[in-house]
DNA sequence: TGGATCTGGCAAGACCGCCTGCCAGAATCG
DNA sequence: CGATTCTGGCAGGCGGTCTTGCCAGATCCA
């Protein structure tokens, strides 16, 4: 802008209101990516759903990259609160910290379509965030791997090293793949059932790491 | 085109040259879908990389979703027959059958990176190949539990369902994430524990819904 | 050899998205 | 009130893609 932004207007102050504005274009790019996709996600699509005058777009960001960037990043921060909330909300006990975590994560993503899509569909077809969701992929790994290090003990988790990571990437996988075959209509479980059967997996491939580690 | 091709012309038939310039577009079509992306595959992208002027694009297809939508039935049946091949040639065992279908699979698609991208990125991004992957996602499920009812009776079979369906589904997943995530080194392992462990879990999961069933 | 056909190259017109710049009206501050 | 700033709307140059049409040279068939 040639003119930054000091003037209250509205009874709103400068800071804030281009706040919202940004803020709406970020709404706009999660209702784009997560229905029309990533193809669709155009400065003027952006700020058409979003209320907004084009010139407003580049007062929040330079490239539409950068809201595929930040919408994503939200998206996934939102998912590890939700998850870290419910595992230090959970009982001290395997399966129960287990099932709080898929519980969480098959709330959030399935509550909002819009949201798995991002995760599970867009993530991978663009170039800047397929890095950035490998990076997520192996958070996702040290976290599980972690969390089992803390039941199973230490001793075991030397033992069980590159094994441990290799079926979390699989739990992790067909956590991924069971939620959007069942937002398809493809399973013919209700939720609570993904969630039991999905803890189910979970708990036998981690005991049978452990064992056999 | 106006004028059909009739003709013979550097010792070709008229027929075979067309089957010669589609099979081209095909190839590039591949090229460039498992390097660059669905977002660069376009008329001139593709011709120039087949060699070809941008008239014969029309000759063999109306647009680009239809190369789009070949490339991926190429690649899809590729690997089915790779996969019933080697079921076929297997021993009469669980886990020999189990292990042949896997190796088949992860072998077709990590020689080749580009199929592999064809069919756990590009697939899910574009709307026309993400029905069409639904599809194949059930006819793999299907046929995973066709070939666990070989093994474990009919009887069994009737007693798993839902959950041998569910199972199958986090099978194929974690399988497709072990996939892309050795693709990436993110997974220290070569590619025969790949396909061994991943037999390992297959046999685990398999006799655990049978079990529980 | 002459006419028909095949081939690659090229360009034009249309559409779409990007990005900048200009404008008039509304709201604010001094 | 007057000057400044904020806001939405819009137009235009630029680049990319699509699709059709034309052309000249090469090749084939009669």
């Amino acid at each position: 802008m040639a003119t930054p932004a000091r003037r209250a207007y509205g009874g709103v102050p400068a800071a804030q209101r281009r706040a919202q504005r940004r803020a709406a274009l970020l709404a706009a790019g999660l209702d784009l990516l997560g229905t029309e996709g990533q193809r669709r996600l155009t400065v003027g699509a952006l700020c058409a759903r979003a209320g907004l005058n084009e010139r407003y777009f580049y007062e929040s960001f330079a490239t539409c990259e950068d809201v595929l960037v930040a919408v994503y990043d939200e998206v996934i921060a939102e998912l590890m609160a939700a998850i870290v909330a419910a595992v230090a909300g959970a009982p001290d006990d395997t399966r129960a910290k287990a099932r709080a975590a898929i519980a969480a994560a098959v709330e959030l993503l399935t509550d909002d379509a819009r949201k798995s899509r991002v995760v599970f569909v867009e993530a991978l077809a663009t170039p800047v965030l397929s890095a950035r969701r490998a990076d997520v992929a192996r958070a996702f790994t040290a976290l599980l791997v972690g969390q089992a290090q803390e039941f199973f003990g230490a001793e075991t988790a030397l033992r069980v090293g590159a094994w441990g990571e290799f079926a979390a990437v699989y739990l992790l996988g067909g956590l991924a793949e069971s939620m959007t075959a069942w937002l398809r209509n493809d399973l013919p479980v209700d939720r609570d059932e993904l969630i039991e059967r999905s803890t189910d997996l979970f708990v036998l491939v981690g005991e049978y790491v452990v064992r056999r580690g």
